[in-house]
DNA sequence: ACTCATATAACGATTACGTCA
DNA sequence: GGTGACGTAATCGTTATATGA
């Protein structure tokens, strides 16, 4: 893995251009005209969103059936998910088994931090695996929720809109820290080989100045001292037995060829 | 055109609950 | 059975933006 593999990693916290491509129906539109101005940077909306009347927005495949114009009254009795989750309190249960009801609909659609029943310190639900399962599917659709689709999908799961909203609220946060978690394991790995680079060309320059060094003190000898071999013309400082080393040779990683390091094939 | 109050949605940080080892 | 760690649902406070007066 060289240096451009790891850090040609788009490491810009990459929150992606996630265009979303829904469709709402007529009756959606002044909403959708108060709503898309709050919309962020990583989500899109059609500004003219003429549909048919039927709702034909898009949930995953799993939640397909929603997005029909069904009688979601009859979808949430029917509901296989219904009555699946569980709170740790039963008066949870009895709101469901009224829940076909249009009155405790609107209710189950309200904030539930506001008016939880009886005032009583909040209850915690904890999703079934098929719920979880949907959820996670609508997501790898689209990581934000228009008003309609949380509706479907609340009605679906046999949720409140108020709990698939903190639902995909808490997702994106778990999204969001486990890409800051990568990026960070890539920046360390980045680190590391710039650092492992920079000792390679430190001590690469600590050679080319030994080698400088070298060089303008043999520039600097006397003619008188050098000698010069007959046979191969290699020239010798005064002194230099066959035993001795030369000078001049540097150590063999030297990227720059050295003469005198290559004498003829006669020495 | 500008300002201000209000409403709404999203988000980050935090709390609190349920589960499991 | 008690307990701490962990995952996550829920809450709170803040910010950004649109809208209407």
């Amino acid at each position: 893995m060289g240096f451009d593999d790891i850090c040609n990693t788009g490491l810009g916290l990459g929150l992606g251009c996630l265009v979303k491509q829904e469709k709402y129906s007529q009756s959606d539109h002044q909403q959708q005209k108060k709503k898309k101005l709050f919309l962020k940077d990583d989500q899109f909306f059609p500004s003219l969103t003429l549909g048919p009347s039927d709702d034909i927005y898009q949930l995953s495949p799993a939640n397909k059936i929603h997005g029909e114009s069904t009688d979601l009254h009859q979808q949430q009795q029917a509901s296989s998910i219904s009555g699946v989750s569980s709170f740790s309190n039963s008066s949870v249960k009895k709101e469901k088994d009224i829940c076909g009801e249009e009155v405790e609909l609107e209710r189950m659609s309200s904030r539930v931090s506001d008016e939880d029943d009886e005032g009583s310190p909040r209850k915690k639900l904890r999703l079934s695996k098929e719920q979880a399962a949907i959820l996670e599917d609508s997501f790898k659709e689209h990581s934000t929720l228009n008003p309609k689709q949380k509706q479907a999908l609340a009605e679906h799961l046999n949720l409140r809109p108020r709990q698939v909203e903190v639902w995909f609220q808490n997702r994106r946060a778990r999204t969001k820290l486990k890409q800051t978690e990568v990026d960070c394991e890539l920046l360390k790995k980045c680190c590391e080989t710039l650092t492992e680079e920079n000792k390679r060309l430190q001590k690469e320059l600590q050679e080319l100045k030994s080698l400088k060094l070298t060089a303008s003190y043999y520039m600097q000898l006397p003619a008188a001292t050098l000698t010069m071999c007959p046979s191969c013309e290699r020239v010798a400082g005064a002194g230099e037995g066959p035993s001795s080393t030369s000078p001049f040779t540097i150590g063999q990683k030297s990227h720059f060829f050295n003469p005198f390091t290559h004498p003829s094939a006669a020495c």
